[in-house]
DNA sequence: TACTTAATCTATCGGATTAATAGATTAATT
DNA sequence: AATTAATCTATTAATCCGATAGATTAAGTA
């Protein structure tokens, strides 16, 4: 199940994305209008600023902007930042791998590669995903 | 993430089908071969026993074993009893399903059109697969 | 019958994670 | 100077996960 923090985290996204002009739009704004909890939201936007999606502004007239086209955002990387691995396991996880301590040998692993099936259709969606789509 | 109920509970069910006799396996059998703690094992068969994947027998000789054909059972109702919904969002689950309190509408939401293909796609997995599969 | 094996049931617990909150600070605009 | 709005640090409340403990019931075996 995805987590709030990401769901709100899209959802944030989208609205500053559905700004043409791409003025700054300040935190309450959003919270108010997708009924986000403001300092949840806060704490969110803080991220996706630091992993550069968003640019911000301080002051009257700031807020957060986008720093790419909604086109070049895509939606691997923005689930990678906000929900982690995209991956069921985090043994057939590509960007967080980690060796399951239960599991001897992946190789013969039941779930292994069942999960790995999952993952690549998950993220052939991801991938040829951006945010312009969810607009 | 999958949770460890789920991916424990997957190698126990393919554990004990790989048995061809199909005569009744121990619950510590499993616990060790696996690496699984005796306990957690427990409960995780207790709920496959009464979702009716499992039977299970008493005393010396007991132990679980399955009700029906690996082939006769499916991912997608395995996951649903251990993980639980399959979906991302609950406003997307089929089996599941559960209004978003923040959400006025799904129609007009972003992100409920992308995790509908999500949730499609991994449906599309688990739906034709089956234990035997996993073996 | 007594003993052993093994599932069953109830209950509890620590730790991690998630979601949310509070308050003080910094920066920009008017 | 006043206002607006992001930033930072800390804390809290709630939930869930994984694991554990102990007593009980049922079945087979000597």
């Amino acid at each position: 199940m995805l987590s709030k923090k990401t769901k709100y985290g899209l959802k944030a996204l989208t609205f500053i994305a559905r700004r043409i002009d791409n003025k700054p739009v300040p935190i309450a704004t959003i919270a108010k209008s997708e009924n986000i909890s403001r300092k949840f939201l806060e704490s969110i936007l803080l991220t996706l600023r630091k992993s550069g999606f968003l640019g911000s502004k301080k002051g009257k007239g700031g807020g957060y902007y986008l720093l790419k086209e909604p086109k070049e955002i895509n939606m691997s990387s923005v689930m990678r930042i906000l929900e982690g691995p995209i991956a069921l396991v985090s043994c057939v996880s590509l960007n967080f791998y980690e060796k399951c301590e239960d599991c001897p040998d992946e190789k013969t692993c039941a779930v292994y590669n069942l999960m790995i099936e999952v993952r690549d259709s998950t993220l052939n969606i991801f991938n040829n995903k951006s945010l312009s789509d969810l607009i």
